[in-house]
DNA sequence: AATAATTTGTTATATTATAACACTATCTTC
DNA sequence: GAAGATAGTGTTATAATATAACAAATTATT
């Protein structure tokens, strides 16, 4: 059973405000410093508050950064995820692409079956760092 | 300047050699165990090899496995990688499929800017797993 | 209130990856 | 072929990322 109220814990709402407030993806122990003002003083805190907001989809990892993101919001497929990613700076956006997210949705494999799920991350070089 | 006759070196070989021979997405500390008997014996003559590979391409890394795999050859983009990964086993697949490969590589930013690179994660239920 | 389920706090440890340095082998250029 | 540059090796230590395990506290259900 979940919580009553379906809402986030108090732990939950301390690590996702603080992946909210990063312009760029954050890495656990980086939120972990950033919240031990706040009370979450070891790992487990952070991984667990982690695994449950990615679980109901307010947070991805990007996972060549081992960093998390808050979404954006605009998750168009349920259970696909693309980001553009600075190989400069790392900085991260989710990209809402209708076309792309669809063309990958639909994506089957040799045997005709469609996959549960995908990550899709591109990398290129964001607009400040090209300047 | 490279390697004279673009080689790959001892180390290089054998860690390419422990790959090639699993079926599935290899650890790097699995292949430093695999390979000590062959004298590797500490994890940077392992993970120097692997970005040696990696860089000529000859492995990939698997980022939300923390894995590697062997490059199967058909690589269709040589700045974009696919993968069929099961969710249940790990056994995972590089993907060559050239309408999906050109799709990704030609997909532009907002701004009409190509990406330099792709990495995509397909995720599903293998063959075997699904029996 | 009793029970069950979830969340938390805490300690310890596992797993993944790199820094740093001395040394060796190989390539380049003269 | 010697001098210098580059790349690869071996080694020790340590950094960075993530989870196991268990006890205590909180919240939900009966
Ligand atoms: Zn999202
Ligand atoms: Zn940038
Ligand atoms: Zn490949
Ligand atoms: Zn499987």
């Amino acid at each position: 059973m979940k919580n009553k109220k379906n809402e986030l814990t108090k732990n939950q709402k301390i690590v996702l405000d603080c992946i909210q407030k990063s312009n760029k993806p954050v890495k656990a122990y980086s939120i972990l410093s950033n919240v031990s003002k706040k009370g979450l003083k070891a790992p487990p805190q952070v991984y667990r508050a982690l695994e449950k907001l990615i679980e109901v989809g307010e947070v991805h990892k990007i996972e060549s950064l081992n960093s998390f993101v808050a979404c954006n919001s605009k998750c168009i497929e349920p259970n696909g995820t693309i980001f553009s990613i600075c190989k400069s700076c790392d900085q991260t956006t989710e990209v809402s692409n209708v076309a792309l997210a669809k063309f990958l949705s639909d994506f089957k494999d040799m045997n005709g079956t469609q996959f549960s799920g995908f990550n899709l991350e591109l990398f290129g070089t964001c607009k400040s760092c090209k300047t």
